[in-house]
RNA sequence: GCCCAUGUAGCUUAGCGGUAGAGCACCCCCUUGGUAAGGGGGAGGUCACGAGUUCGAUUCUCGUCAUGGGCUCCA
């Protein structure tokens, strides 16, 4: 018998058996290792323990309580949740179970039985039951698929014969669960890996039941799922369900209601949003600060109609394309119009108005453009996913000569505004996709190439998401991270590669030609919406004093001080300082109170201290305690805040 | 659209086959207070909407609407 020899992580080299297994080599090394481990490395991918090593190979081994082996926790946790439901309902018939980012699911077709919440802690039960019993978990080689075949088939596992079939010639295995004494009482068709033995899985949790498709398509069988998660410590399980719940005080739609934001109405219609003034001031004073970065950057501001005869969709393609998403049509004088899906086609109106010279571009039309768009009412999200809504969508005419410095320059808007907001941010450029048809190749590469080096020139990191681009054009697609590192749908910049060919848009050149422009669709914030309602999340309502509703609230101590209050509060709104004063007869606690938990950034106290010395009491929103000083200095303090848009 | 859950006063909610109670907010009165809830009183609900079962429905059944979770992450 021979002898082999791998590498381990500290560099070291150890000789071991042939044919010895990672579960042997732990061994070698420490009794206790081996009893910790859960699973390998091998060459920098995670394997079962006892999977056989060959000469050279790079192995580490994975402990239980180890980062990276949690994927293997949790993969065999829902095999655990797979095999409780099958003893709960014993017709249930198991589909898929992948772990996803943060967790895991199995997918069920439970005949005669519908899920509900009040499932999910008897499954719990039988889930630590399972867990206890240390089954152990084999790798198991199928050796004769049509015989596996017919078995899935005898026990009406018909998707697992459906996947088996598929992945015949790929090595199919199986993972047997067997009890102490050997025998095996469940199994599943998956490819692992897995930990070696059930006695490890204890710190999970079943979140939420929700109904799915065999392989995501609607027409195939209705599936029930079970999302959940798994830990390894009881630690970071309730580590995870706490930040959980702290995402959850952030949601837009609970804060809403505290700082009276936003509504929707059964009378009017789903995803149609009520900006309330609060709301309606922060987004005035966004949508201002984004017209003056705009307006630095040589932008023409545009406005277009809401309506349009229906023949402009047609000539845009959107009937055709985008029909499904489009509200139907509206008799107008016996023409058939309908509510604006898109701001592209009316800009292109514009730029076709009069007849356009080189010399003219780049033109760069941008518009608060408010859109409407049928979305199932599912998919209906308090203000992130919307009917209704305004874009601040913007398109670049120009050459090809052109484009890339265009790019560049929408790169450092997007910089710029993201920035501000306190965003990071994360580039991805979208090839051209497979069965894409439209345009040509060397068109494709001019746009891809363009948007590429624009992005080289900045130094801006960025991963290429091969064939994630639109049908018409290549992207550049943002992806946002907020305060809490959740991740958000951001800016995105597109070389169409359709339109101006379907609206013949074109420019006269320099040789008295006509040439077909370049047209770049980008937005920045996305929708106003989207926007707005990510940002309270972002902020967790306390918007920064710039953006705050109100900036300053003022208090009279006694109702004698009232008349100074009105008198500081007429100064500040002299210099466009928002304030509101609270003369209400409540006692001051109260008020300040109400104050802190509306977020307001600035809370002035007026006594008699202050009506004598002329100087006002100030208190912050998240300092404890307060400072006296003048009044202008108050002032000057708060237009340096309010200038710099600091958080 | 599909699956599951939910819908009681502006908000948060209790309740249940015999037509509803609370806290906060609101209005009034007392209190004029020095930095996160002073006290008292009052008003406010066709129990989402429609139908059915029943002597009787907010409660049970069905339908509709709305809201929420999910329907992408592929053995």
């Amino acid at each position: 018998m021979g002898e082999i020899t791998v590498n381990l992580p500290d560099g070291s080299q150890k000789t071991i058996a042939e044919g010895a297994t990672g579960a042997d080599l732990a061994k070698s090394i420490a009794q206790g290792l081996f009893k910790k481990a859960v699973g390998l490395q091998i060459n920098g991918e995670t394997r079962d323990l006892y999977t056989p090593l060959t000469n050279g190979d790079n192995v580490k081994i994975l402990k239980a309580e180890d980062a990276d082996s949690v994927e293997l926790l949790r993969h065999s946790t829902a095999h655990v949740m797979a095999q409780a439901v099958q003893k709960i309902f014993p017709d249930a018939k198991i589909a898929i179970g992948p772990t996803i980012e943060d967790g895991f699911y199995y997918d069920f077709e439970i005949p005669g039985h519908t899920l509900s919440t009040d499932d999910l802690s008897r499954i719990e039960a039988e889930m630590t039951a399972i867990a206890n019993s240390n089954q152990t978990i084999e790798r198991y080689v199928i050796p004769d698929v049509d015989n596996q075949l017919a078995e899935f088939k005898t026990q009406g596992e018909k998707f697992k014969a459906e996947l088996l079939q598929e992945h015949r010639d790929h090595t199919p295995t199986l993972y047997l669960m067997k009890d102490k004494d050997g025998k095996t009482i469940w199994n599943d068709l998956c490819r692992g890996p897995h930990l070696p033995n059930t006695g490890v899985i204890k710190n999970f949790k079943l979140l939420k039941v929700s109904g799915s498709y065999w392989r995501g398509d609607e027409k195939k069988e209705h599936l029930q799922r079970i999302y959940a998660t798994a830990f390894w410590t009881k630690d970071d399980l309730n580590a995870y369900l706490l930040r959980l719940e702290e995402a959850e005080k952030r949601d837009h739609r609970k804060l809403s209601k505290d700082l009276d934001l936003f509504s929707t109405h059964e009378e009017v219609g789903p995803g149609l949003v009520f900006w309330h003034p609060n709301l309606a001031t922060v987004r005035n004073i966004i949508e201002d600060y984004w017209r003056a970065e705009h307006r630095k950057r040589g932008y023409d501001f545009v406005f277009t109609p809401h309506i349009a005869s229906e023949e402009l969709y047609k000539i845009s393609g959107h009937l055709d394309s985008y029909g499904e998403n489009m509200y139907s049509a509206m008799d107008i004088d016996g023409q058939p119009y309908r509510a604006k899906p898109m701001n592209c086609p009316g800009h292109i109106m514009i730029y076709k108005s009069k007849l356009r010279s080189y010399r003219d571009l780049p033109v760069r039309f941008a518009e608060l453009g408010t859109v409407y768009r049928y979305e199932r009412s599912g998919v209906l999200h308090g203000m992130l996913r919307v009917r209704g809504f305004t874009q601040d969508d913007s398109h670049i005419f120009c050459t090809p000569e052109q484009l890339e410095s265009e790019i560049n320059g929408i790169l450092d808007l997007i910089d710029a505004l993201m920035s501000t907001f306190g965003y990071t941010y994360k580039a991805y450029l979208a090839t051209r996709p497979a069965d894409s048809k439209l345009g040509t190749d060397e068109e494709w590469a001019f746009a891809t190439n363009a948007l590429e080096n624009a992005m080289k020139e900045r130094k801006l990191a960025y991963e290429v998401d091969e064939g994630g681009g639109a049908f018409y054009a290549p992207k550049i697609d943002i992806k946002l991270f907020d305060a809490i590192g959740r991740e958000w749908q951001g800016p995105t910049v597109q070389v169409d590669l359709n339109l101006p060919t379907r609206f013949d848009v074109n420019y006269i050149g320099q040789d008295g030609n006509r040439h077909k422009v370049i047209m770049v669709h980008r937005a920045v914030l996305g929708s106003m919406e989207r926007f707005c309602g990510g940002l309270i999340e972002h902020y967790a309502g306390v918007f920064p004093l710039w953006l705050a509703p109100t900036q300053v609230a003022i208090m009279p101590i006694a109702d004698r001080h009232a008349d100074r209050c009105h008198e500081i509060a007429k100064q500040l709104k002299a210099q466009d300082i928002r304030v509101h004063v609270d003369e209400r007869s409540e006692t001051l606690n109260y008020r300040i109170r109400e104050a802190q938990v509306q977020q307001i950034p600035y809370m002035l106290v007026i006594g008699d201290n202050e009506v004598t010395s002329g100087q006002v009491s100030v208190r912050q929103r998240r300092i404890e305690g307060s400072k006296v000083m003048g009044l202008d200095d108050l002032t000057k303090q708060l237009k340096s805040e309010i200038e710099s848009k600091q958080s």
